[in-house]
DNA sequence: CGTGATTACGTTTATCGTAATTATA
DNA sequence: TATAATTACGATAAACGTAATCACG
């Protein structure tokens, strides 16, 4: 059994159970591959893929097992691979992280900040996506870190440490009637038009559970990606923004008042997750520190180990 | 990087950094393992090896995060070969199983009766140990399951499955005074000589700890490692066997009494090990399944891609 | 000096690519 | 008939073993 052997049977399923792309995306011959396919076979006593005459229909029962372990073996060398990286190069390389529009905006910056400063020889690559994008990128390996409030802990391929816990608040033009509200309550917001995040973002599923939980209908007339959309369309009196408390800063957004609403909608939490049985190298670590101070090389490395489930907050 | 490399590597360390004796163990000769391990430093740009001069003295510390993973990689590829003969082979092969004595002797003997009956072709192995030698087998890899009521959980490198639960009973020769007490208590025991397990065996450390509650020391006047001797020397008059319920059958046993002591001392688990990570075959989990019915292969895999600690009784 | 790693070198085997062949949709 | 896998074959390279050399204790 060879290393190689396995990219082949792993890239062969990947194109399709087509031989001929598999060998053209690894740069080689579409009769090696066909050759050491075979002898693979021969060697474990087993047919990996369902031919019909000489095209590949699928996969055997074996050989589902066989490239599901042979994925793991991949994967296991290419940590071996990126360890040694991070040893010899020392303090260079690259950290791409990725991360929703509130966790880049707001709570992201002091940490890039610092940690450029700490490292100027990595390059750090930072994307913003939805939750699903960034989990994807992390399980293609195109992301080592992301950060995000929802949907993360949806994959169980991901592992996810709790970041913090953080709340809604309620934004309104400076002078807005229901800044007077106290204290302020669901019952007040229904009466207003409401904007807000988009599903699936910033902890909007907790703003809909609890209206549902009052059983009122709240009149959101405008949804939107990130807070910066949110607030702008409130300072032209479009309603009432609900927005993270992250992303409320008093002397930037000078013409806005906030309400805390830690007590209307159940509280978030940040989770910022790894592909599970990566390898992490030491600025990896270094990166998860500055963000999250609470999240040790040591509680990382229990929870990777552990199966991903048992730090909390 | 080849398999074949990092099989060089991990059996140098095996050997005590011995890569003459690497070369024995791997039927190969010296000058081509020194040259494959130079290689691979070489591709991947770090030195595994502290050298003197020529000897080799430790590993880097690279070279350990390397010999780390390449060990993970092994025993993935272990898997995979086992994997293929579970589909190849068929009904045969082997399944080796460790247990103690109050498993091996009073749990097990029905499920290995159907475990042959029905698998006729599968050579089963039944080693009896202490727990912590179950522990280390399994960790060795001489043993497939491995089953305890103490120690397991303690090893993070295994996974631990719960079996089912039982408490202790008292036994006394017929006609002893203590089967008249009503309910026992504790503090009836003390007064009595007790013959009971030696420590960390078959929840010997519960019993210490129910005296240790009430503040009373036990006279313990003889210990054992197994539950037949212990009523060997209750038949003999030299005291109260404390001991599993699992073990007394009153048929059998018949110039003894029983009392049930599940009240007195806190109940047991008898638990189920495996190797984490290890490619369980058919029969492994047939094994599972036989004795103890709700760990079907749907739970057992769950936990072992859960990291082992999920399932609850 | 003896144990043990490296270097040198020749043999063997395996790998890979090109070209020809065969089978399926 | 076109697409795609297998077979055939030759060139290249890698792996391995033997023998000789070198370094440390």
């Amino acid at each position: 059994m060879k290393l190689q052997q396995l990219r082949y049977i792993v890239e062969i399923r990947r194109q399709g159970l087509n031989v001929s792309e598999a060998a053209e995306s690894l740069y080689t011959s579409q009769p090696g591959i066909s050759k050491q396919v075979r002898l693979l076979e021969d060697e474990l006593g087993v047919a990996i893929f369902e031919r019909s005459g000489k095209r590949f229909t699928g996969l055997t029962e074996p050989g589902r097992a066989v490239v599901e372990i042979a994925e793991r073996i991949l994967a296991e060398a290419e940590n071996l691979k990126r360890a040694c990286a991070d040893f010899s190069a020392g303090d260079s390389g690259r950290l791409v992280l990725a991360a929703t529009h509130t966790q880049a905006r707001y709570a992201l910056p002091p940490v890039v900040r610092d940690f450029v400063a700490r490292h100027p020889g990595i390059k750090l690559e930072m994307h913003q996506g939805s939750p699903t994008q960034i989990a994807e990128w992390l399980l293609a390996g195109d992301v080592d870190i992301g950060i995000a409030t929802e949907a993360l802990d949806r994959y169980p391929q991901l592992i996810t440490l709790p970041v913090r816990q953080w709340s809604h608040c309620v934004i309104a033009p400076a002078g807005h009637p229901v800044l007077q509200a106290q204290p302020l309550s669901l019952h007040e917001l229904v009466k207003w038009p409401l904007i807000t995040y988009d599903t699936a973002f910033a902890g909007r599923s907790r703003i809909n559970q609890a209206f549902e939980r009052i059983g009122a209908a709240p009149n959101v007339v405008f949804t939107a990606l990130d807070a910066d959309v949110i607030k702008t369309y409130v300072n032209l009196g479009l309603g009432l923004g609900i927005i993270s408390a992250l992303a409320f800063d008093a002397q930037r957004d000078s013409g806005l008042a906030a309400l805390d609403a830690g007590h209307l909608f159940a509280s978030n939490t940040t989770r910022l997750a790894l592909r599970r049985g990566i390898y992490l190298r030491r600025h990896d670590y270094d990166l998860i520190e500055l963000f999250a101070p609470h999240l040790t090389r040591r509680v990382v490395e229990l929870t990777m180990q552990g199966g991903g489930e048992a730090y909390q907050l």
